[in-house]
DNA sequence: TTAGGGTTAG
């Protein structure tokens, strides 16, 4: 506790005048920290001096308490004490931190009437920040052109403002007119000007201020190294970063940080994990960024284990009800195949907002439960919540992996009267759901209404084709694809297999060796399972892996007591032209059948659930052989395929067979 | 005696 008069005798003895005395008092409790006892001694001062009201506005500001400082702006005033420079410099602030842009516009004008606008430096780049943020960029740069003396900070401001604002040209402009002026760059400067440069992945220009950099002696402040190493990572030239980061003696939270960030966004995401590990080990404590990047490596790798490791973390640093965190835990969770989890990160945000609702939503959606995903969605209304295109696009798949038709109709006609705007993945949604239900010519329909249709939608319509078996429109279809982008590798691949499934297989002979010619190569079928945190990766019928023997030990031994239980070779997902006896073999060594093998061979533990992932969509043959084999050795198996979730439990799958 | 700008995420 301050003890007020053992400070107020200190500063008596110190010889302050009465003017003074005030506001070295309240500077006392500032230093301190009591911004109460601060204003507590301001309104009982006899005589407020304008140093004693700027002092603790700023102190106000400062204490990201803007409400209390505008009241005090106000007050002065009323008082009839007019605010100086030094006012304004710090009151614009608190306006854009409350996004109260009238308000500010009015305390502008009054900075103009007042004449302080631009005869002060520091007025003048406190406003071109106001307007930045508001993101009023005419404004700014007006002001900016009008103040007399422009220094280093006001081109910062307009730097920075400009990036903010996505306008990082502008950003680089206002640099290259700094330096012609003869005004130097800072460490601000440059961090800010980097910034923009990695935006524009404009390597070139930030080689020439990496030069500028090293030209001005600012090589070594932590600041400059992070932003360079940001720059090269937006780049992409993660190498360069990595040699950045070596160098800094004494890398902070952010330096790290960054590294990680530019790492997950070069696909690098091992390495992140494995930085991440090195930055906890050298004890620097990760924050909410640093967690929900790495936890989206996780994801994207479907390391679940790891993933709860950082969990734990998450909850260690008091960070459960983070909405970055809670979000990155969700999707985690979600990818992963756990709902249950997810939606226990979810329920234990204080807070939910658009982008925590959407990451449940989509997890639900990703593991079929279409209905839960449906009422969430309602509820968001119920909260106050405006739904996004990204909530659009997981509700709608949502109803398509759990066949919800009738809803997603409705869902898709209600985007546009909820302020967003349709984009090619929404009607990409709706192609898939009503080209899988069979209505393809209404896919087809919707398409036609697109402006821009991309190869994408063509090829979800072609995909429904294949599963209806409707080979004339197929081909009539891959015409309009080949069209668009010839040598379409997808489709090529596609047409091949609607040919193979039905039989002709004098086209599947041409079209491969038209692939063949176009030097088009089909991406191989992959399954791959996580075992002790080791992750075997299997290819079909690619018997290389070193425990062959015994997966196949264990594949026969399925194969006999699912047969016995009815299971039925499901040939025509064989996509060679093979004798029956030929095409039962190629299928039992299909990727995600060996991976299962393998890992019910390594695990004994009934309790384990068994977790593979595979590249492509699961095919028809396997998922009735899983359903079986979640019966026999009574084990739960969650298959992730390319689209979604596969839950196996006693026979029975939760996409209900509809995927 | 009081003042302004920077680095990382969905």
């Amino acid at each position: 506790m301050v003890d007020l008069k053992n400070v107020q005798s200190h500063i008596i003895k110190s010889g302050y005048t009465l003017l003074t005395f005030g506001i070295k008092l309240i500077d006392a409790y500032l230093k301190r920290g009591s911004i109460v006892d601060a204003r507590k001694l301001f309104d009982e001062l006899p005589v407020r001096h304008i140093v004693a009201w700027n002092t603790m506005i700023a102190s106000y500001i400062n204490f990201k308490k803007s409400g209390e400082a505008i009241g005090l702006f106000e007050r002065m005033m009323l008082e009839g004490v007019f605010p100086d420079e030094y006012t304004f410099s710090s009151i614009f602030k608190s306006f854009s931190d409350l996004g109260n842009e009238r308000e500010g516009q009015r305390a502008h004008g009054l900075s103009v009437v007042l004449g302080l606008e631009v005869s002060n430096v520091f007025v003048g780049s406190a406003l071109v920040n106001m307007y930045a943020k508001f993101g009023k960029m005419r404004d700014a740069r007006l002001v900016a052109g009008q103040v007399v003396d422009k220094d280093v900070v006001l081109h910062t401001a307009l730097i920075v403002g400009y990036s903010q604002q996505g306008q990082d040209s502008e950003a680089l402009e206002v640099f290259g007119n700094m330096i012609n002026e003869g005004i130097k760059a800072n460490e601000y400067t440059f961090a800010s000007i980097l910034i923009a440069c990695g935006n524009l992945e404009g390597l070139s220009n930030g080689k020439s201020i990496h030069g500028l950099i090293i030209k001005s002696g600012f090589e070594s402040v932590v600041a400059s190294q992070t932003s360079l190493l940001t720059m090269y990572s937006k780049c992409g030239i993660i190498s360069d970063s990595l040699k950045i980061f070596k160098r800094i003696a004494n890398p902070n939270q952010v330096t790290w940080t960054s590294l990680i960030v530019g790492l997950v966004q070069n696909g690098r995401e091992e390495v992140a994990l494995k930085k991440f590990r090195q930055m906890i080990h050298n004890s620097i404590k990760p924050n909410s960024f640093t967690l929900s990047t790495v936890l989206r490596a996780c994801s994207s790798l479907a390391m679940l284990e790891e993933g709860k490791q950082i969990h734990a973390i998450v909850t260690k640093i008091g960070l459960d009800r983070d909405r970055y965190a809670g979000a990155a835990l969700i999707d985690l969770y979600g990818k992963c195949g756990n709902t249950v989890m997810a939606k226990l990160v979810f329920d234990a945000l204080g807070e939910v907002d658009v982008v925590s609702i959407n990451s449940m939503i989509y997890s639900y959606s990703q593991n079929g439960y279409g209905r839960d995903a449906l009422e969430l969605f309602n509820r968001m209304k119920d909260l106050g919540l405006k739904p996004n295109d990204v909530t659009f696009i997981s509700v709608l798949l949502a109803c398509n992996n759990s066949g919800l038709v009738v809803e997603g109709c409705r869902i898709f006609a209600s985007i546009e009267n909820n302020n967003c705007e349709l984009t090619n993945d929404h009607y990409a949604c709706m192609v898939d759901m009503l080209g899988r239900a069979g209505r393809l010519e209404e896919a087809e329909m919707l398409i036609k209404h697109v402006k821009n249709p991309d190869v994408v939608l063509w090829r979800t319509l072609v995909s429904a084709c294949r599963i209806h078996g409707e080979v004339d429109m197929a081909e009539r279809i891959m015409d309009k694809i080949i069209d668009l982008v010839p040598g379409d590798e997808g489709t090529h691949v596609l047409l091949s297999n609607l040919y193979a499934s039905t039989g002709r297989w004098n086209q599947v002979i041409e079209m491969k060796s038209m692939m063949r010619e176009m030097k088009l190569k089909k991406n191989p079928a992959m399954s791959w399972v996580d075992v002790d945190r080791e992750v075997h990766t299997f290819m079909a019928g690619n018997l290389s892996h070193p425990n062959s023997r015994e997966i196949i030990e264990m594949l026969e031994k399925l194969i006999k007591k699912v047969k016995i239980l009815g299971y039925v070779p499901d040939t025509r997902f064989v996509l060679q032209e093979l004798d029956e006896e030929r095409k039962e073999r190629s299928l039992y060594y299909h990727s995600e059948k060996l991976a299962i093998a393998f890992a019910l061979w390594r695990t004994s533990n009934k309790n384990t659930t068994i977790r593979i992932f595979k590249n492509l969509r699961v095919c028809g043959d396997c998922h009735t052989w899983i359903k079986f084999v979640s019966k026999v050795v009574g084990r739960d198996i969650i298959a992730r395929d390319a689209k979604r979730f596969h839950h196996f439990i006693d026979g029975l799958c939760s996409c209900s067979d509809y995927w």
